[in-house]
RNA sequence: GGUCGCGUAGCUCAGCUGGAUAGAGCAUCUGCCUUCUAAGCAGACGGUCGAAGGUUCGAAUCCUUCCGCGAUCACCA
């Protein structure tokens, strides 16, 4: 199967050797390479080979030179059925019997697009991250949508992926919490406020802030500097005993810490619950924060780090333009970079088929990340090689950063029910649910609100940050997932309302009408698309593909008859057709992380 | 100040391994539901691609400088 390759497999290498044999004999020439490109809307064809690269090596006029090209390749190539020069773009018009090949070969598919999973080449991607004294927010959202369709892009690439995250279950926050708590809290748990159990320890942590702050005001009044009074309020200093209490393994304390957290991952469960995404394994500080250091003091052996004179060790990173950077205390404890040197290495040894790992984390941790990677390569990892930094940009409001504590936060939970009344209403208005049970429309309400908020925010470049206004609600038409899922919903009742036996084999004698070419091209397009996300880590390239190939549709909806055409094998053909643009729509969604709905 | 990133239509974004007259959506305005779901289709309007130089047959795309915005440069994480 694979030694003889379908015809369209090698269009453009069959073009390009074609190409070059034609100069070869019409210029006594050998061309080194040729360069294509899609023929732009306004001009006829479907491949274009630009002819300007060639003059180089060619003396002429390009015009001349494409026609002489051109003529060459009508006469000697089946693929070609006519072309046109425009300036020194040699326009070719494909065989439709080129398409309908293709399609043949794909029809019958499953998973279109996608790479059957080689299981010796594994990477772990790391998402999510969270602090656990308090909620998710519209950051976290980011993070985990983009994670997670990451992961799924690199699965459908062929790679095996482990998901998981680092909780950060451990350290002066959740102290601040937990202090707030047993001073204020009165015993109050999740279960007697009916609050969300990460909600709930929130609330502590704001109030411990404002308790914080309240102090701060009154050692200010009666004279302390500001400064000072920061350093010294009682409460900051009776959560930094609690963190020590907790640190030397105090049994209050630390069954104080377990119980909050439980309640905070018992509120994150839902919420990942809710937004769909999901790990493999995880990771907790409270077992990692004290890795690495053993690390460290085998790479101070060899002559990796250094140590100064009060006994902090270092490593110098003068050569590769970055400063010296600190990878362990002077009292021997480790810092967030020996952290993460011990989390990487533990990872590898946790899971030995891991060749890579990728870091999903916001753009202010580009320093560290360089750091981390180059000290990784210097001790002599091979997997070091293959480290990204998934780095995205900031979620702002109109008003500026997203603060917890001073509560101008856009809450997950609340983000995430927001979005499915708006797409509650908007059903409502349409009316299109007949015959549909409430607990189904309830479900349909979550996919189309969920689907509006992650192609909302995976359509985006990750590298550059978003401007989140919650005053203008995210958008259900235009390029938004609500148009791509109601193309999916479309097609499907195109293929309920198809009584007869779609699976029969075509006509590959067929006249293609210029949209079904157009989205037979498109469809094409969809496994280098993956391969592309992959390569670039960038979800935002399937969105735009998806995006492309569903406007494409519509328009030969709008104007193509499918049920309607009299000549049964092109209705068979463009049902068909229509069938698999569903197919990849759903494939292509799934890589976001959407979901698809037979009705909306 | 050093380093990194970003700057494209009123707004939100594509295009960036150099190629034809810079593309979408939203907003504004025109048409299209007796035919497969109008969350749709067709069209109009809207641009000194931050600025200036350079490389090239050709630059939004590559290089340099400058301007604006952001991040970062802790014995914090």
């Amino acid at each position: 199967m694979l030694a003889e390759k379908p015809r369209y497999m090698s269009l453009q290498k069959v073009i390009s050797q074609s190409v070059i044999k034609a100069v070869g004999e019409l210029y006594q020439v050998e061309l080194p390479t040729v360069e294509f490109q899609p023929t732009r809307k306004d001009f006829e064809g479907d491949i274009t080979v630009v002819v300007f690269p060639m003059l180089r090596f060619v003396k002429g006029n390009p015009v001349e030179i494409g026609n002489k090209i051109g003529e060459y390749l009508q006469e000697h190539v089946f693929e070609v059925a006519k072309f046109n020069v425009v300036k020194g773009f040699l326009n070719l018009v494909v065989e439709d019997g080129y398409y309908l090949d293709f399609f043949n070969s794909i029809v019958g598919q499953k998973e279109y697009g996608y790479v059957k999973t080689a299981s010796n080449d594994a990477v772990m991607v790391e998402y999510s991250s969270p602090n656990t004294n308090k909620p998710l927010h519209l950051g976290h959202i980011r993070n985990n949508l983009l994670g997670y369709s990451v992961s799924e892009i690199l699965k459908a690439a062929g790679k095996k992926v482990y998901k998981t995250q680092i909780i950060n279950d451990r350290g002066i926050h959740i102290c601040k919490s937990m202090l707030a708590w047993q001073k204020f809290g009165e015993g109050e748990t999740p279960e007697s406020s009916g609050l969300k159990g990460d909600h709930l320890v929130g609330k502590y942590y704001v109030a411990f802030d404002q308790a914080y702050k309240a102090q701060i005001a009154e050692l200010v009044d009666s004279g302390t500097s500001k400064e000072q009074a920061e350093k010294e309020a009682p409460i900051l200093l009776e959560a930094q005993e609690m963190l020590r209490k907790w640190e030397s393994g105090d049994a209050d304390t630390v069954a104080l810490w377990k119980k909050m957290n439980g309640w905070v991952y018992d509120g994150f469960d839902m919420t990942y619950k809710n937004l769909g995404v999901d790990f493999d394994t995880l990771y907790y500080e409270s077992d990692t924060y004290l890795l690495g250091r053993d690390m460290v003091k085998d790479g101070l052996e060899r002559g990796v780090f250094f140590k100064k004179e009060d006994g902090s060790v270092w490593i110098d990173l003068t050569d590769e333009g970055l400063d010296e950077k600190i990878v362990l205390r002077s009292d021997g404890t480790a810092v967030y970079m020996t952290q993460d040197i011990g989390t990487a290495i533990q990872r590898v040894t946790d899971f030995p088929d891991i060749k890579g790992l990728v870091y999903t984390v916001g753009n202010e941790q580009d320093y560290h990340f360089r750091v981390l990677f180059l000290i990784l390569k210097k001790l002599g990892y091979q997997w070091a090689q293959q480290l990204y930094h998934l780095s995205y940009g900031m979620v702002d409001l109109p008003s500026g950063k997203m603060k917890s504590r001073e509560g101008t936060v856009v809450d997950a939970d609340d983000l995430i029910s927001n979005m499915e009344q708006t797409a509650e209403e908007i059903s409502k208005e349409l009316g299109k649910l007949d015959g549909y049970s409430e607990g189904e429309r309830i479900k349909l309400y979550r996919t189309i609100g969920l689907g509006a908020l992650k192609y909302y925010i995976l359509k985006v470049d990750p590298k550059k940050r978003i401007l989140f206004n919650p005053e203008e609600s995210v958008d259900f038409q235009g390029n938004t997932g609500p148009f791509i899922q109601y193309t999916y919903a479309r097609i499907q009742s195109i293929l309920r309302k198809a009584n007869f036996d779609v699976s029969t084999a075509l006509d590959m004698t067929l006249e293609l009408h210029e949209k079904e070419k157009e989205l037979l091209k498109q469809i094409q397009l969809f496994p280098e698309t993956v391969q592309l996300a992959a390569e670039n880590y960038s979800p935002a390239l399937i969105a735009n593909y998806t995006y492309d190939l569903v406007k494409e549709f519509n328009s030969f909806y709008q104007q193509v008859s499918i049920l309607g055409e009299p000549d049964e094998n092109k209705k068979l053909f463009r049902v068909q057709l229509s069938s698999k643009v569903g197919e990849v729509i759903q494939s292509a969604f799934k890589l976001l992380g959407i979901v698809v709905p037979e009705r909306m």
